[in-house]
DNA sequence: GCTTGACTTCGAGCCGGCTCTAACCTTTAA
DNA sequence: TTAAAGGTTAGAGCCGGCTCGAAGTCAAGC
């Protein structure tokens, strides 16, 4: 069993962070010692890695809530539960990635279409820049 | 001479917002009229207009203010200012513009990424459902 | 017994960009 | 004359995701 600071230097998350995540509820309750302290088992400390892979991804801590809302299911596929039983967990599991590449996909096309306008303005900047410069050359080759 | 409303009615800011950027520097203070009204101007108008352009292109507001240093440029060209005289401006919008473009492309590499890594994942739980599926049909094709 | 260090809690603060409330003032029309 | 429709200000609140401060508790070592 860890502390929440072994925890901490395991999963690379602070422990407020830790504390913040249990307080919205992305993470569930550990047990406590005698004094009160929480006390962390291994398979939680990989719950939390499992989640930094979704939090890699982009997904806010919402979307990680309600992805998990069945517990760590390919930890449950490691100890050899019935595939056929966690059939749900798992269709939810991609309906909220698919939902989360096409939000991926619309921010991408939106920066897309910005980058589009920014380029189109820095044209217009550097055109003028350079017929600026000219005047001052004196050269004013045009006309 | 222009109203807060009536200036928030034609460049899609509130009045809040207005007020607000003028609080955080992007917009200068306009005149006032004697009650102490807020009093703007049509060039303050395409000011406006002009900042929202910059809004579009994914700015942020300490970029604005900076970009704007030298006031509206475009509008001082339309007049018929001396273009040698702006060059100094048009250098140092051209140079923010560049970086900021630099700042998309490296939002939209890192979006890439995360968006590849996604497709991974849920490839991963995509093949895992359809296994699932299978084993629940009691066809168990394979061995 | 006392200090030290690690833990606990609650609540506040931070970022950027608004958005709104409250209390007040001004102009205009009935 | 007074009420409504605008304007003004300072300051608070909101979002998400932390980050921290203060004050308290607890176990271990000198």
């Amino acid at each position: 069993m860890l502390t929440i600071s072994q925890v901490s230097e395991r999963t690379g998350l602070s422990p407020y962070t830790l504390r913040y995540y249990e307080k919205v509820g992305v993470l569930k309750e550990p047990k406590r010692k005698e004094g009160g302290a929480r006390s962390y088992s291994e398979s939680e400390v990989s719950f939390i890695q499992c989640l930094n892979g979704l939090k890699r991804l982009g997904m806010s801590l919402e979307e990680i809530t309600e992805f998990f809302r069945d517990g760590c299911v390919m930890e449950k596929i490691q100890q050899g539960e019935d595939l056929a039983k966690l059939s749900p967990s798992l269709n939810k599991r991609t309906e909220i990635l698919t939902k989360h590449l096409a939000e991926l996909e619309a921010k991408k096309k939106e920066l897309e279409t910005i980058m589009a306008l920014t380029r189109e303005k820095l044209a217009m900047y550097d055109a003028l820049a350079k017929g600026a410069a000219e005047e001052k050359n004196g050269s004013g080759a045009r006309e």
